[in-house]
DNA sequence: AGAACCGCCTGCTTGC
DNA sequence: TGCAAGCAGGCGGTTC
């Protein structure tokens, strides 16, 4: 699922390849997406990533945002003809922007462009002492907290696990009992973490592929995630899977504590 | 107020 | 073999 790196890795992408662009027609195939509009003819100013949402900024104050979810892509290609589960087309003068989501879970909206940046993304201007002053002292299960948007912007599921096993952290611990240094800890590692996802151009465990449909890389880099049953990594001990608020969670009883 | 739960969706996997 | 149930999960809205 696309998460920081791999959003990352397609707004990089859409960058070098319709900024300065003009959207010559938009061409919505499902119906949920009805309301993208007010931006044939427009002129693409830049493209953004704001957390997991890419911001096509566009010439007139107006910014399309686009939150692929789960099995959202967008997919570069000359042919007009989308793949199966096309949900939405923008054309250019040479070529199409396709978003393809089987599951219909991701959003697109047009919306004013948003002045100045949350202080929430960790590769960005994060600030620690807000996140500390504001979430440390919560009493919910510091996964849960890596993964909500409102504390840390652009964390899921995949990079959740990897952080907190690198961190030696067990995912049950209640966001409470973690210290100001074991918190510093987990923000160093995880920005080593994400920079090498975005290195690496995402986690292609299931379906996640680049802007030119290119697997990435990082599927490689995973030591706790989907590793069920199979030794740790670190200290050897066995990788469990646990669900934490509906989710699939990944994690050594061993080291992590 | 903060934490937990539910519904949205479809393709793939599992089980009888 | 074929079909149905189960499963995957980010996020907004609702409930506890």
């Amino acid at each position: 699922m696309p998460e920081l790196p791999e959003v990352e890795t397609v707004c990089r992408q859409l960058r070098q390849k319709i900024r300065g662009r003009t959207i010559l027609e938009s061409w919505i195939y499902d119906a949920k997406l009805e309301g993208v509009n007010n931006i044939r003819r427009r002129n693409v100013v830049d493209i953004e990533r704001r957390g997991k949402f890419i911001a096509v900024h566009l010439e007139n104050g107006l910014s399309i945002k686009i939150h692929l979810r789960m099995t959202g892509r967008l997919f570069w290609q000359e042919c007009p003809e989308g793949p199966k589960s096309s949900r939405w087309r923008l054309t250019f003068d040479d070529g199409y922007l396709f978003l393809v989501d089987p599951r219909r879970f991701a959003t697109v909206k047009v919306e004013r462009t948003e002045k100045g940046m949350k202080k929430y993304d960790l590769l960005k201007n994060f600030d620690e002492r807000y996140f500390l002053r504001t979430h440390a002292g919560r009493r919910v299960d510091v996964k849960r907290l890596l993964m909500d948007q409102r504390a840390i912007e652009g964390i899921g599921n995949i990079y959740a696990c990897e952080i907190l096993h690198a961190s030696g952290i067990s995912p049950l611990r209640k966001t409470v009992t973690l210290s100001n240094e074991e918190w510093r800890n987990v923000f160093t590692i995880a920005k080593r973490i994400l920079k090498t996802g975005i290195e690496k151009r995402g986690t292609s465990i299931s379906d996640w592929r680049d802007l030119y449909g290119r697997p990435g890389q990082n599927q490689h880099e995973l030591k706790a995630y989907g590793r069920e049953g199979k030794p740790c990594k670190i200290c050897g001990g066995e990788i469990h899977r646990i669900k934490q608020g509906g989710r699939s969670t990944f994690y050594c009883a061993d080291c992590q504590k």
